[in-house]
RNA sequence: CGGGAUGUAGCGCAGAUGGUAGCGCACCAGGUUCGGGACCUGGGGGGCGCUGGUUCGAGUCCAGUCAUCCCGACCA
């Protein structure tokens, strides 16, 4: 896709960090603002990106069992609020559809919505599928052969909020949201854990993004769930960002939906229940963790360009030679799997390719012109750490394979350092402030376990608890800012 | 919903004291170039977010309105 980009310099991290995050979002071309309060138009580029992240992930679910369906995108008012937490968590962020017909005003002449067209029940966009699928799943169930009943989603949803972030936090965003229902309490846990894993394993592994596995806080949890797993990860701001969710919904919307099974013994019991999710939120992690001031920088694995080779010649016959001496190149790497593009486009020069190329994150960029033929080499600019160095042409592909590997592994690596050396260790509340004022970053502390205080803590410092990880050690201490006892430290960070 | 800012060409912007729109990039044509965002020459394109005022005359002044962005409040 020929894509122009224009007034191509990019804010300073340092000097307007919001702003960087917008340039890179906008001038790499992957999305752009609309004409809808809040929503974003995701471009070609930025799909691209989005649809690896898709395919990757479904065959992670695939491999553990799951199967894909789909579910309205209109949900009755009345299914929404038979939840109860889950309503009034949603509540103050809903669209709602009214009505379901326009009319010309033939006094002003304008389309005006048909008064008389007034939905009997309001029907509500969307904000996630939980009550859809488990009205649904009422007639699906009847006996625990039924059990698990694994299903993901992948779909559009709404949420009407108040500001919004290209990426982050948008007014609709697409997602993928799995609903799953078990025969018992631990098998559903047991699956709200393995999807928190399969979450993470791809943002470590695919997104070069590490993470932090945890519980989230009875404040900070789901609406409707009994207990939120999430990843978190940090960016180069030092805020955190929520990157995957996946919760153990107990029998909270199996009883709310009247969801019951026959077991062995022929006695009904209430559905154990799983929700897991992650989004284009992803995206804006990947722009946040690895992009630099020249742009985006993507993992190879999830980069929908992964070398790009530039001839640097006069002439067309200059140009076919090299193409001719890069032919086994190319050939080689798409034998790998590897996506290659050779630009001859003879309308642009080299400088603008590369830096065109370095806007758009792709890894590894092979300059090629007659100086190197003489020399049987190539000039490789790898994106991470903006280095050249030169490959012989008799072992190009070998050598451009392993570059690719080092890349995702570097960046993957600097990302971890940067989130490790991020993570402070504080023991009175004004090193607690201090740190966030200053380093900002995840701050590990001892904490008294109530909402209170969490919720003091977030008015006074912006600061919340973002998790507790997982495999935390039990440590004695006392709250930072209570003062009371505490059984162990949690992770606290401002957060987007 | 508060605070700040901005709406002028596809993009980025300039247009003091009001006089009938301009610059850079992009685009089109031709030529010279091609190892880090080329250069020269010649072109095409907008009536200034919208609505009313004031005025002989309004991007420029006044009033209202809409939209967008940033910072808050809000938010798996």
């Amino acid at each position: 896709m020929a894509q122009t980009l224009t007034n191509k310099e990019i804010t300073p991290r340092s000097k307007d960090y919001s702003q960087w995050y917008n340039d890179i979002v906008l001038k790499s071309g992957l999305a752009d603002y609309s004409a809808v309060r809040g929503c974003m138009i995701i471009k070609p580029y930025g799909y691209t990106i989005w649809e690896k992240m898709q395919h990757t992930l479904d065959k992670m679910f695939k491999d553990t069992g799951h199967v894909n369906a789909y579910f309205p995108l209109f949900i009755p008012k009345s299914f929404f609020s038979k939840e109860a937490s889950h309503v009034e968590g949603f509540a103050k962020e809903c669209a709602v559809v009214t009505h379901y017909r326009l009319k010309l005003d033939e006094t002003t002449k304008e389309i005006v919505v048909d008064e008389e067209a007034k939905l009997e029940e309001e029907l509500i966009v969307r904000p996630t599928s939980e009550t859809i699928i488990w009205n649904t799943y009422r007639s699906w169930i009847q006996s625990y052969r039924d059990l698990p009943l694994l299903i993901n989603q992948w779909a559009n949803v709404v949420r009407w909020e108040m500001r919004t972030r290209l990426f982050l936090r948008t007014a609709e965003f697409l997602w993928q949201e799995g609903h799953t229902a078990h025969a018992t309490a631990e098998e559903a846990i047991e699956e709200a854990e393995k999807m928190l894993n399969v979450y993470a394993d791809f943002a470590e592994n695919t997104l070069a993004i590490p993470v932090i596995k945890g519980i989230k806080t009875p404040n900070e949890r789901f609406a409707g769930a009994v207990e939120t797993y999430c990843i978190e990860a940090l960016m180069q701001d030092g805020k955190a960002l929520q990157a995957g969710t996946s919760h153990f919904l107990g029998q909270n919307f199996a009883k709310a939906f009247d969801v019951k099974f026959a077991n062995k013994n022929g006695e009904l019991e209430y559905v154990w229940a799983t929700s897991w999710g992650v989004s284009t939120r992803l995206m804006g992690a990947l722009v946040m963790s690895h992009s630099d001031d020249l742009g985006l920088v993507l993992p190879p694995k999830i980069a929908p360009l992964q070398v790009v080779i530039v001839p640097i010649y006069k002439g067309l016959d200059e140009m076919c030679e090299i193409k001719n001496a890069v032919e086994p190149l190319i050939k080689g790497l798409l034998k790998n799997n590897i996506t290659v593009k050779f630009d001859d486009d003879d309308k642009q020069r080299p400088g603008w390719k590369f830096a065109q190329y370095e806007m758009q994150g792709v890894p590894v960029r092979i300059a090629v012109g007659k100086r190197d033929l003489s020399n049987n080499q190539i000039e490789v600019a790898r994106r991470d750490t903006h280095e050249k160095v030169y490959f012989s042409l008799d072992n190009a592909v070998e050598s451009v394979v392993k570059l690719l590997d080092n890349i995702q592994k570097n960046l993957f690596r600097l990302a971890k350092e940067r989130l490790d050396a991020n993570i402070h260790k504080v023991n009175s509340w004004e090193e607690f402030k201090e740190v966030l004022d200053n380093k900002g970053g995840f701050v590990y502390a001892h904490w008294d376990g109530t909402s209170e205080t969490e919720l003091k803590i977030k008015e006074e410092t912006k600061a919340t608890i973002r998790c507790i990880p997982l495999d935390n050690p039990k440590e004695e201490g006392k709250c930072i800012y209570s003062g009371k006892p505490s059984p162990q430290r949690v992770l606290f960070a401002r957060a987007y």
